[in-house]
DNA sequence: TAGTGGTCTAGACCACCGT
DNA sequence: CGGTGGTCTAGACCACTAG
């Protein structure tokens, strides 16, 4: 029988937030099944339908997955390419493309004031640098800057750059063990300067579109910080509104 | 006891679409009770959970609202102004602005191929027409090319512009009993002609964001289609992926 | 076949709302 | 106070998955 929270919260919401709190420490990680929902009701002390009900919640919040026979899991959260979602690429057969990615720069800075809050560390803390190029077939795509505390992702300070791969998300999971769940994106509008111009193959002061990304982990602390650069002429998203 | 659509659906499914369907065909209107859930599940022949169930998937579908110890009320969508979160704007103590908006054209046309089939219609039919722009104390916020399908909103095309009112989807419920219930928009990025520079204050040719929009009812019959133009330096948008 | 989630029932009591 | 939605129980049976 674990110990409730919160006495005031309905049961359903207290045992959501203990198998929450149990996904953010770790206990069962992307993938893995969770105790199925009778074995859940009986150490709760509940009944099914409490489970089932604390269950829905992480469904509707992302946290899990159900698959009907099989058990529940923790879902494992795939945005690596979701920067694309903006600028969709297709191959001749209309399927989508997955850029590659190079490592452009790496270095080890103090973090300016608004990194550093995005990344809730104090102003002027360690963080690792990245400057990555991704492309199709050669063409450039997005250019994006990424800031990752230190020492938390100290690994990748020396990792061989041509073992980074082109998606991070499951690189940082399996370098550092830091599991990205979800992330807050600002879209905004601006020009391209020559730094950004010259690997996005744009000329300097062309319309780029900036996606500026935070990624937080199950326990909604900042993971990674990123900003997106790419030709706001090749922009398009699509958002349905109720 | 009501005719049931499909028998291999579940029950909560089958109340769920009953439902839907009458309030699409307008048997209750936004802002209206629906019947008590008990009284529900006895006119359906099933059990209370079965009807909460139903009304679980209506409320997350955003059709429904429920409020403890009063009922479950038909939700008015409330994006009149929902244009408006790519660039808000606040007065001095940081509240959010609803700007006004002036008729600026109107006119009666045949439906070029794009806006035909973005309202289902056959190229050609005909179409009303409608240019507007949205200022906040004088200083223009958005331009919008508005297309509304004739007849079905033909008061519109001879009713006083100075009535029009700032927010125009109440005002197509008030005169035309045309509700809308979502929509989906699309939004990309271009260089402002002649015709929008000028109302928006721009130089020709300056970057603009422009935000396609089609409107649906509760039967998912487009009721609009609308392009939005707002210079794209004011541009910011923020989303939550999981 | 055993184990899982999915649907459904028929109750009970609580919390909130308006009169 | 009566009526509403919100929580919770203790079952039953079904549908799907895997070994």
């Amino acid at each position: 029988m674990p110990t409730f929270l919160d006495e005031r919260q309905p049961l359903y919401l207290r045992i959501r937030d203990d198998l929450a709190a149990r996904i953010a420490a770790g206990e069962w990680r992307p993938g893995d099944a969770i105790p199925a929902e009778d074995a859940l009701a009986e150490h709760h002390g509940v009944a099914l339908g409490t489970v089932r009900k604390a269950i829905d919640e992480l469904v509707r919040a992302g946290m899990i997955e159900r698959r009907q026979g099989r058990g529940s899991f923790v879902r494992r959260s795939d945005f690596g390419n979701a920067m694309l979602r903006f600028f969709r690429h297709t191959d001749a057969q209309g399927r989508p493309l997955l850029p590659s990615a190079s490592l452009l720069e790496r270095r080890v800075e103090q973090a300016p004031p608004e990194i550093a809050a995005a990344l809730g560390l104090a102003a002027g803390a360690p963080i690792l640098m990245l400057f990555r190029l991704r492309s199709n077939q050669g063409e450039p795509i997005l250019a994006e800057d990424i800031a990752l505390p230190l020492p938390r992702f100290e690994a990748l300070a020396d990792w061989p750059a041509d073992e980074f791969g082109d998606l991070l998300y499951p690189f940082y999971e399996k370098v550092c063990g830091a599991i990205v769940a979800r992330a807050r994106e600002r879209i905004s509008f601006g020009y391209a300067q020559p730094r950004l111009a010259a690997p996005l193959g744009l000329d300097p002061g062309a319309p780029i579109v900036v996606i500026e990304r935070t990624a937080l982990g199950y326990d909604a602390a900042p993971l990674e910080w990123r900003r997106s650069y790419g030709a706001a002429e090749r922009f398009s998203y699509t958002i349905d509104i109720q």
